[in-house]
DNA sequence: CAGTGGTCTAGACCACGCG
DNA sequence: GCGTGGTCTAGACCACTGG
């Protein structure tokens, strides 16, 4: 680090000291002369550089950290964030071929690219379901719907946790609400069960992470969340699972095919 | 906000002061104590009411606002951020029975909504494609590109930003690079000119805005950044456009139809 | 004008990582 | 032990908003 060349401030502007010290360091990382997993200047070091308070550099240096662009490590320094490999999802990774292999989607897309996927966090319970999710299910008062939470890692790092709702008169007492739903996950049960999936619908947002987020997918702070919102219907036209994932975005790239008519 | 109910610091707590009083900010905003558009204490009936520094609750302040949860407005307070209307993109938003009632997809989603959809900022070149959009349009070292840039507003508010490359070879000297392209947009004149189209992929990230782009989509911080690039193909399987597309967050939902085979 | 948030200073003490 | 970042204080002056 010691061969960054940083400018001075510029005493004309309006542009507040700590913006154009945040100016400076934001110009080095996206020029690369700063680069992934290196480490900025100290506190002290840019004290020293530009001759101003301590609260000053930390300003500067948080908002680099808001912006996603760096991680601050206590007693080491902060460091330019390094990117962690992506995971591409394609539009065809629900299609009944891959299933049929006897791999649930995550495992099966995630092997393909060398890396080492588990899930934890499993739990399963029955309740009444929202209103959100009784209206994407098709649901009436009464009915009540089986949950399935996990939690999705590779190597080791969580990358995203997924809320499954099943209706309970369709799960009940089947392989769905056992903590292993056996080769091919819960998809290959649905048919098996006589719903033959026939499409999905996904509904995607971008967001901030709520605290408990942040916290179950070990998120940096200024790492946003894709939000997606799955529903599968099997051809007789019924909902029959509703999936609720929160991903980390820098762990995601999402891909999709559209017709042209 | 006279009537907020915070609670005290728990002093035995290891969390942070500045932590607990966002916790309570925050609970106090998830719960609906305060709504979207609602002010939040000012800095000093906070400092009175917790008995702290006020860096202790600017801090405090700060890590709402990196979250996305409140905008600070000079001169009036910290409010909690309402939310705009969402636009929902449907995955037949490109079928071509939309194009052929003569509007362009954006202009056409908008109307239905009720808003009033416009556009500017259109800037059209042609250049040398980046090595990126280069292999997207299957071009080699000698071929250009015609760029199209322009912004999308909704009630004149900017909620998305784009730019198109086509191959110099099918757009120049065509209405695909004038600044009015014409009934139906681009799609259109691609159809017109021979380039029948057959489907479309979407790749999408989800980030935290550069400078830039949070200045041309005026986001308030902690929003983040759908980054969407779409390739559009022909019917001989030819990729004729790949368009790059920055769009606020929370003016977006993306819906997509999958296959199950 | 009073009240709000925005910028900045100059200190203090603490907790972590590493040699 | 020393350098790093993390928390916190107690002030100062400024700029914007609204009555």
């Amino acid at each position: 680090m010691g061969d960054l060349k940083l400018p001075s401030l510029d005493p004309t502007s309006d542009r507040p000291v700590f913006k154009q010290i945040a100016d400076h360091l934001r110009a080095a990382i996206e020029s690369k002369a700063l680069t992934p997993g290196e480490k900025l200047p100290s506190e002290s070091q840019l004290i020293g550089h530009y001759e101003v308070a301590r609260m000053t550099v930390r300003h500067a240096l948080q908002i680099l950290q808001s912006e996603g662009l760096t991680v601050a490590q206590h007693g080491k320094g902060v460091f330019v964030r390094p990117r962690p490999p992506v995971r591409r999802l394609a539009s065809d990774r629900f299609a009944r071929q891959h299933r049929e292999q006897g791999k649930a989607a995550f495992i099966a897309e995630t092997e393909g690219v060398g890396a080492k996927p588990s899930v934890d966090s499993i739990t399963i319970k029955e309740e009444k379901p929202s209103q959100d999710i009784a209206l994407r299910l098709g649901l009436s008062d009464a009915d009540r719907v089986v949950v399935r939470a996990r939690r999705y890692l590779i190597d080791g790092h969580p990358v995203e946790t997924a809320t499954s709702y099943i209706p309970a008169s369709i799960a009940r007492n089947t392989r769905i609400a056992e903590p292993n739903s056996g080769p091919g996950g819960i998809y290959a049960r649905l048919e098996e069960l006589g719903h033959r999936l026939d499409h999905f619908t996904e509904e995607i947002r971008a967001r901030m992470p709520l605290r408990d987020e942040a916290r179950a997918l070990r998120l940096a702070p200024g790492v946003p969340v894709f939000h997606l919102v799955r529903t599968a219907y099997d051809q007789a036209g019924r909902a029959v699972e509703v999936c609720d994932t929160v991903m980390s975005s820098d762990a995601y790239v999402l891909s999709y095919e559209l017709p042209a008519q």
